[in-house]
DNA sequence: CCGAGTGATGAGACCTTGTCCCATCACCAT
DNA sequence: ATGGTGATGGGACAAGGTCTCATCACTCGG
């Protein structure tokens, strides 16, 4: 019944996300995954590259980001355009509808290592792609990255709190944890 | 005749940057370095968590920044500490007789994403302990973070222009990069 | 001098991840 | 219907990583 549905990737994401809250992701192998999902352990491998990258969520965060910086008024400095990226991000990514599901993942990938690593990884490809996305804004070299490196900081304390408890606003989370950076950045 | 020769574990390491010097990281197999020492598979396993861990190099730069920052001045600020913990690694982890070594290994940890992955893993440990040590100092909570994040840009970006030409002093470039990350930070 | 204890090692079975190849199946166009 | 295309299944395979048990060197007390 499952072969040839078009859904194989989503059916993949969702059948890991529920073993891992489960049962935990190291007790979960790709072929439990696989079988929940109707599918066999090689069509796993087609679709991600390790057992790692099925949580990863794609490239989505990515391009929100860097098209919210590429979008912003072209008058805006560099702090107001990681402000539109956050509030991008918050708007569209951090709904309350997807609370419990990235809370979720969330703790799945905090309870491991393995997982942790490749979320480092990501950030840091986002980190490179948002100072790539101011840069084209004009925005000289060191000040890029440090704007970068301060929203994806302000981002990520936001998205432990937003997490934490649910019914609060992620963009007005971010925008005050970018504000106190910006605030201890300038007493430097 | 290499059993119970002391230097298990240094062997092992010495053993495996050559090899992953030569070869590659991925077409050297731990069987292959284990041999190369003079020992067995199953020991290799024993000295270090995974393949990965052979090149991490233990947490010898751990203790160098937590303890400069320490042991800085009462007087200093935020500032001054992370300053002096740049300048301690410059003197006693980034030397010139360590340029080979400290080189190749950035090479080889630049070329494989495993190994990057790790590394990132490192350095967010690295970025917890700093702010940890700063925090100890009485500075706070935003602030910490901050400096703690600027310190170790600073760390990697002149660890890279270092390790691309010999003969610069590590501390200089690191002191030159973190006073242009604060006033970038400063025009925020 | 000898024997028990200790700690590092060797050897190998075993499971999982990840790769690769080939047969198979559904769907589509002619 | 007929052949092409693309996703899938299945299984063999290498390597990473875990675990257990036997072995060896060294030490210390009798």
């Amino acid at each position: 019944m499952a072969r040839w549905d078009p859904n194989a990737r989503q059916r993949l994401e969702r059948a890991a996300l529920e073993l891992f809250v489960r049962q935990g992701y190291d007790r979960t192998t790709v072929a439990e995954i696989a079988e929940r999902a109707g599918l066999a352990k090689s069509t796993f491998f087609r679709h991600f590259a390790d057992k790692r990258e099925v949580l990863s969520g794609g490239d989505a965060l990515t391009r929100l980001l860097t098209g919210a910086v590429a979008a912003a008024p072209p008058g805006a400095g560099p702090r107001q355009a990681v402000e539109a990226a956050l509030a991008a991000v918050g708007a569209q990514a951090f709904t309350a509808e997807r609370h419990e599901t990235v809370r979720e993942r969330q703790q799945v990938v905090a309870a491991n290592p393995e997982l942790t690593e490749r979320e480092l990884l990501k950030r840091e490809a986002l980190a490179a792609a948002l100072t790539a996305a101011l840069r084209e804004r004009g925005v000289p070299e060191p000040t890029a990255v440090l704007a970068a490196v301060l929203g994806l900081l302000a981002l990520r304390a936001a998205l432990a709190r937003w997490t934490a408890r649910p019914g609060q606003d992620f963009t007005a989370l971010a925008l005050a944890e970018l504000t106190a950076l910006c605030e201890a950045a300038a007493a430097l």
